[in-house]
RNA sequence: GGACCAUUAGCUCAGCUGGAUAGAGCGCUGCCCUCCGAAGGCAGAGGUCAGAGGUUCGAAUCCUCUAUGGUCCGCCA
């Protein structure tokens, strides 16, 4: 249940009578009404822009129609003023009974509060991470798998089901090389000295990697011709990287429902099959493509090739399926899998890619439009480059890999908690500064730090009424005189509560998970300011010497602390009994 | 040459898919601990929402152009 919900449809059918007494014309669009929070608290506690937006359809003067709405919506016993308002807007005060409703809600439902039913249920796929399995995860899968997995739990937290994937890129040319590098590892590991040339993985990770080949095969690949070899080693480092894979993501907490390979796609005609879909709806073709203008690649020559008409489906220009050769480009397997996610009966698809991927956004929806026959919608979400800082200073080097600061060596230096929390706390599509120093900074202007604080503040306060002797599980809580909740300082906690709901619905509608991070911090600055409140009202404090009058103060912190955990739970981020 | 993303306070960023006087943190100025954790809170100063047009009752938000920065652009995935 949402009250923002709940008051628009107030509206709505109270409009609906004033159609039925004659007031306004039959016919009338509802759906750009809102009933929503003013952004000046000043003006109420909700406002609606029913009567502007109805004026111009109905005729009328929006202050007509908005006179007559307000009177009877001052009928309800939940509203107990509405006023007229600038142009037109109509704004309500609420009865605190209302706000105090609230808490009594979140104590009942407990994290399952402002779960909602915006998913029905619907099957979404969320795929993100999706690393080529040639080495350890570094910060931008960082960031993308901790993107994925929040938008995942969130849209569960809305009601879809969510299956949460991972495709291993196992079938391409960088297998191969993954290969020969850990040849050269297992060259190494008999003692022989080796080069590592242009073109091959010189990071230390592989070294394991040649150890346990040299474990499993003693001395069967040596001096033998790739050819005798390289088959074995793709599958064997591919297995090994995966598990290297697996064991990073789970140390940042993310779990993965299916591991999806690339190679499953190859000799089983799932491919063809994908692209004969395309063919029979006429969007596969011989063709020549232009040459990209401005840019001109030295070794340009006009070539035919087996094309897919992406234009057809808001593409810029059309894709190439087939290499010269004749094998596949990367793009025909990906045109399959998406094909098979169509075929699973997922009703919406969602990618998590890295920003330079941001050219491969249209053709991929343009392959998923075509194959679902315009069915299922693709949503691909981009996530944008971190910038890693460490005393304000940048550095890229990490130990283990050579060239790039892995996700090991983030989660390592400040813990998962830290390292999701921070990584949500930008939208998606913009650059992301990540300052090893400053995120383990236990201040205000650390976001993950306030948040935890306002939940382990809240933690002491129910320590202390335990020692004070003061029941106050969730239970009694819930059971407490809330109407004691009457200060506008508590009503305006309580108000920020009742958004929730209605945030995790708007997140969940864009498929922006970094408005749960925002919405906790705000929550907690009026934790905070509530909580100082008590320094000069000491009737605001939590622990008060009549045990009802407290039950009721703390039926109010611990439903704060409540949604912290759901949202944080969201998050995927552990909420704080207590600082350390 | 083209595509995509960004541009909001001195700095780092939000802005609930078109609403009222555009909000936080840092920094700056001035305050608040005999008090549940001051690791916190309150107040003040600070803005031509990159620029120019357009759409309408109403634009930071939608459309067009321009500027700046980033990512990318046939046989790498």
């Amino acid at each position: 249940m949402n009250l923002f919900a709940e008051i628009r449809d107030l509206i709505t059918s109270t409009l609906d009578q004033m159609v039925s007494a004659g007031t306004l014309p039959e016919g009338l669009n509802f759906d750009p009404i809102t009933a929503e929070p003013p952004r000046d608290p000043a003006h109420g506690d909700m406002a609606t822009n029913a009567a502007m937006v109805l004026a111009k359809p109905a005729g009328m003067k929006p202050r007509d129609i908005a006179e007559v709405l307000a009177a009877k919506l001052a009928e309800d016993p939940r509203v107990t003023s509405a006023e007229i308002a600038g142009p037109g807007f109509l704004n309500l005060r609420l009865a605190p009974s209302v706000w105090q409703e609230i808490a009594k809600t979140v104590l009942s439902e407990g994290t399952a509060f402002g779960r909602g039913t915006l998913g029905q249920g619907k099957k979404v796929n969320v795929e993100y991470v999706s690393a080529n399995p040639t080495g350890p995860l570094h910060v931008g899968h960082t960031r993308g798998a901790v993107f994925g997995d929040a938008l995942a739990s969130l849209l569960d937290f809305a009601g879809y089901d969510v299956t949460r994937e991972y495709y291993i890129n196992d079938g391409g040319a960088q297998v191969d090389v993954l290969a020969r590098s850990v040849y050269l590892r297992y060259q190494e590991a008999h003692g022989q000295e080796v080069a590592f040339p242009d073109g091959t993985y010189p990071g230390d990770y592989l070294i394991a990697v040649g150890e346990a080949l040299k474990d499993k095969v003693g001395d069967a690949y040596l001096d033998k011709g790739e050819q005798f070899w390289i088959s074995d080693i793709r599958e064997f480092a591919t297995e090994k990287m995966m598990e290297l894979i697996r064991s990073d993501l789970k140390a940042l907490g993310v779990e993965m429902d299916v591991f999806y390979s690339e190679k499953s796609l190859y000799g089983t005609g799932r491919i063809e099959a994908a692209l004969q879909d395309l063919k029979d709806k006429g969007l596969i073709y011989e063709g020549v493509l232009e040459p990209p203008k401005g840019k001109k690649p030295e070794d340009w020559e006009p070539r035919e090739q087996t094309l897919f008409k992406s234009t057809d489906h808001g593409d810029d220009v059309d894709r190439p399926v087939m290499k010269s050769d004749g094998g596949w480009t990367y793009f025909a397997p990906d045109i399959a899998y998406h094909y098979d996610k169509v075929q699973r009966g997922f009703d919406q698809l969602i990618d998590v890619f890295g920003a330079d991927h941001g050219g491969y956004v249209k053709r991929m929806k343009a392959a998923v439009s075509a194959l679902s026959g315009g069915t299922v919608p693709l949503d691909i979400k981009l996530t944008q480059l971190v910038k890693l800082f460490k005393n304000g200073e940048p550095f890229k080097m990490s130990k283990r890999a050579g060239t790039f600061v892995t996700l090991r060596d983030v989660v390592d230096q400040v813990g998962p908690d830290v390292t999701r929390f921070v990584m949500l706390t930008r939208k998606n599509d913009a650059m992301l500064d990540f300052d090893f120093d400053k995120v383990l900074e236990q201040s205000r202007e650390n976001p993950v730090f306030y948040v935890q604080y306002a939940h382990a503040r809240v933690a002491s306060v129910l320590r202390k009424a335990a020692e004070a002797g003061i029941a106050a599980d969730d239970a009694t809580l819930a059971g407490a005189d809330l109407s004691l909740l009457d200060h506008d300082s508590e009503l305006g906690v309580l108000r920020k509560l009742g958004e929730w709901p209605r945030l995790v619905e708007t997140a969940a509608r864009t498929n922006e998970p970094h408005r749960v991070a925002f919405y906790l911090y705000e929550l907690a600055a009026d934790l905070h300011g509530h909580w100082n409140k008590g320094n000069e009202v000491p009737s605001l404090r939590f622990i008060q010497d009549d045990a009802a009058t407290a039950q009721a103060k703390i039926a109010l912190a611990r439903a704060t602390a409540i949604v912290i955990a759901a949202g944080l739970g969201i998050l995927g981020v552990t909420p704080a009994e207590e600082m350390r």
